[in-house]
DNA sequence: GTCCAGTGATCTATCTTGCTTATCACCCGG
DNA sequence: CCGGGTGATAAGCAAGATAGATCACTGGAC
C-alpha cells in the first residue's frame, strides 16, 4: 500500500489563487465559487500539513507566511502539471497526439504516397511515435486481425479476410507491361491485351484473388485468355529483374517503373480497364485515435 | 476565470494503480479500497476524457488503450509533482527548507559564532536561503518587530524592547581593556578595575543601557566609579582606532582583540564579574519554520 | 473617540462525491 | 456444464464541498 496523497488538486488550487490575490473575495471570484468555500479548503490543506498556516490573516490584510511562500512554486507547477496532463489527454484523443504502427507492401515505397501520407499525419501532430515496417500482404493481415498491428499500405483488393477488416484506397495507378530489351514488343509506344495471349508472364507469388495480382488477372480475364505464368517472384524488383533477364514479359504498376533496369521497357496498356490499387487496410472502429485521425484525412470512400 | 481541473489527483491515482496492475482488484487493494471504487473513479476520469476509454476491459484481461499509454506518463508525472509538493511541504514547516532574513552587529562577525551557527542551520537542510546582513542593533529591533527580519544577533542586554522580543544568548566571551602602547599599563598582564578609576574612556555610540556599553558600565559601577568618557565612536575597529591614537583606553569584546592594531595592548581584567554576550534576538512564537528550527539548534536558555 | 466599510470566519442546510457491501454478468478452464 | 475469477452495477451511507446568511474584527474617516 503506497503512501496515500493528503491533499487535493482543488486545494492547491484554491491555495494558488488566494496567493496570487491575497484576497479570499477576489480569489472566490477567480474560481467562480463563493468565498466561504476558500476559507474551508485552505483550512483543510493547512491541516494536511499539521495545522502550519499558510498565511497570515490579519482580518485586514493576507500574506504568505514562509510556510507558504515555501510552497508556493511547487503548487505552481503542480497545477501546471495537472494542466499539462489534461492537454495531453485532449491531444491524444484526438489522435494529435500518441503511438500508431503502421506496415506497408514494398511496392508501395516506390509510388510516394508513404511519404506525402505520413507528412499528413505529421501536420500539427508532433508528438505522434510513429512506427513503420515493411510487411507483406498476408502477414499485414494476420497481423491487423490479431491486433498486433494498426493498419497497413496494400494493393487491393483483399479477399477471405474477415469483414471486421476494413480498407480505403489511397492511391490509384496505372498498370504497365514490362518487356525485355529485345522482345518483340520492346519499344513500341503502347500494346493492346489481345497482342499478349501467347506471352509468357512472371507473376507475383500472391495468390490469383488477392492484390496486384488479381489486377492483372482481370486484365488477362478482360481480353479473353488466362495468362502463361513461367515464373513467380516475391517483389516487383525480382520480377523486372526477371523480366530483363528475358524469363517473360510482366505486369507492373506504374510506380515501378522508375526501376529502369538495364533496358527493360515499360509499355503502357491501350485497352486496360483496371488500374492498381493500394489502400489502407484496418479495423473497424480502431480505438487508437491516432489511427481514427489518420482516416479522417483520407477522403473517406471505398 | 481560469479554466477549470476537470480530473482530480484520486482520479489519476487510480488510473495510474489500475495501468500498474492491469487488474482492478489488485489495484484496489494497493490503493486499500474495495474494487467497485476503482471501477467508479476511472469511469469519471474517462468520462472528464469525452468518453475515451482508458482501458480495454474484455473480462478477463485488462489493457491500456493507445489512448491510456499516452497518458500514463504524464499521469505518473503528475502524481510524482503531488509526493513532491507534500514532502517540500514537510521539510518546509520543519525548517529544512525555506527562507530567513538574519542580522548582525558588526563585533559578532569577530567572534567568529556567525560561521558556526550558520553552518549548524545548514546541516541537512539545503534548502533554506539564507539572507544576511550587517545591521546595527537599534535598527534591528527595529526591524525585528516591524516583521521585516527574523532575528538578529546583537550584544546583550537590551533594554526598552517590546516584551514580545525575546533573545537567546549564543555566545560569552570575556571583556578585556585595550590601551594605546604609551600607555602606563601597556605590557602588564593584567589589571585590576581599581586602577582605572582616573582614565579617560572610548565608549560606543550606544546607550549606556544596552549592548556592549551597559556591560562596560557594569563593570565601572561594580567598581565604584563612574567612567570619564572622553570619546565615542560606532565599532569597535574605529573604538580600537582611537585607542591606538592615544585617544584613551576602552573595553573591548575579547574577540576583537585579534585586530592587534598597532601596538595595542588588550589586557585581562583580573576582577570582571560581567562578560558580554551575544544573542539572538527574535519575535516571540516565529512563524517562520527555518528560525523555529534555528532556535531549536541554540539549547533553550536565558 | 465613534462609526462605518471591508473582509475573513462561522454556521447551517443542501447537494455531491466516494466508499462499502452485496450482487450480477461474463469468460474460461476443467 | 459448472465453478472460480473478474469487472460492472446497485443501493445505502458517511464525508466533503458549496451557498447564503451572519458574525466578528480591523482600520480608517471624521
Amino acid at each position: 500500500m503506497e503512501k496515500q496523497l493528503t491533499a487535493s488538486l482543488r486545494q492547491y488550487e484554491v491555495f494558488v489563487a488566494i496567493a496570487e490575490t491575497l484576497h479570499f473575495g477576489q480569489a472566490a471570484a477567480h474560481l467562480g465559487v463563493a468565498q466561504p468555500a476558500l476559507t474551508q479548503q485552505l483550512k483543510h490543506l493547512e491541516t494536511a500539513f499539521d495545522g502550519a498556516l499558510l498565511f497570515d490573516r490579519n482580518r485586514r490584510r493576507v500574506t504568505l507566511t514562509e510556510f507558504g511562500r515555501a510552497l508556493l512554486p511547487e503548487a505552481r507547477a503542480l497545477l501546471q502539471q495537472a494542466r499539462r496532463v489534461e492537454a495531453v489527454a485532449e491531444a491524444a484523443r484526438t489522435g494529435q497526439r500518441g503511438r500508431i504502427e503502421l506496415a506497408y507492401v514494398g511496392s508501395a515505397s516506390y509510388a510516394g504516397i508513404l511519404g506525402r501520407l505520413l507528412r499528413e499525419l505529421r501536420a500539427g501532430a508532433a508528438g505522434v511515435d510513429l512506427i513503420l515496417r515493411e510487411l507483406d500482404m498476408d502477414l499485414q493481415i494476420a497481423e491487423i486481425v490479431a491486433g498486433r498491428l494498426d493498419a497497413g499500405f496494400v494493393r487491393l483488393p483483399l479477399s477471405g479476410v474477415p469483414e471486421t477488416l476494413l480498407t480505403r484506397t489511397v492511391h490509384t495507378e496505372d498498370i504497365l507491361l514490362a518487356v525485355p530489351p529485345d522482345h518483340r514488343l520492346a519499344g513500341v509506344p503502347s500494346v493492346a491485351m489481345a497482342t499478349l495471349r501467347e506471352e509468357s508472364f512472371i507473376f507475383s507469388h500472391l495468390g490469383p484473388d488477392m492484390g496486384f495480382a488479381a489486377c492483372a488477372y482481370q486484365l488477362c480475364a478482360d481480353a479473353g485468355f488466362a495468362p502463361r505464368v513461367a515464373h513467380r517472384a516475391p517483389q516487383f524488383t525480382a520480377i523486372v529483374n526477371f523480366v530483363s533477364a528475358g524469363l517473360g514479359v510482366a505486369f507492373v504498376p506504374a510506380s515501378a517503373a522508375r526501376m529502369k533496369d538495364a533496358g527493360v521497357s515499360f509499355l503502357p496498356i491501350r485497352d486496360a480497364k483496371v488500374q492498381s490499387r493500394i489502400g489502407l487496410a484496418y479495423l473497424r472502429d480502431p480505438s487508437n485515435p491516432v489511427l481514427r485521425r489518420l482516416l479522417d484525412t483520407i477522403e473517406p470512400e471505398s
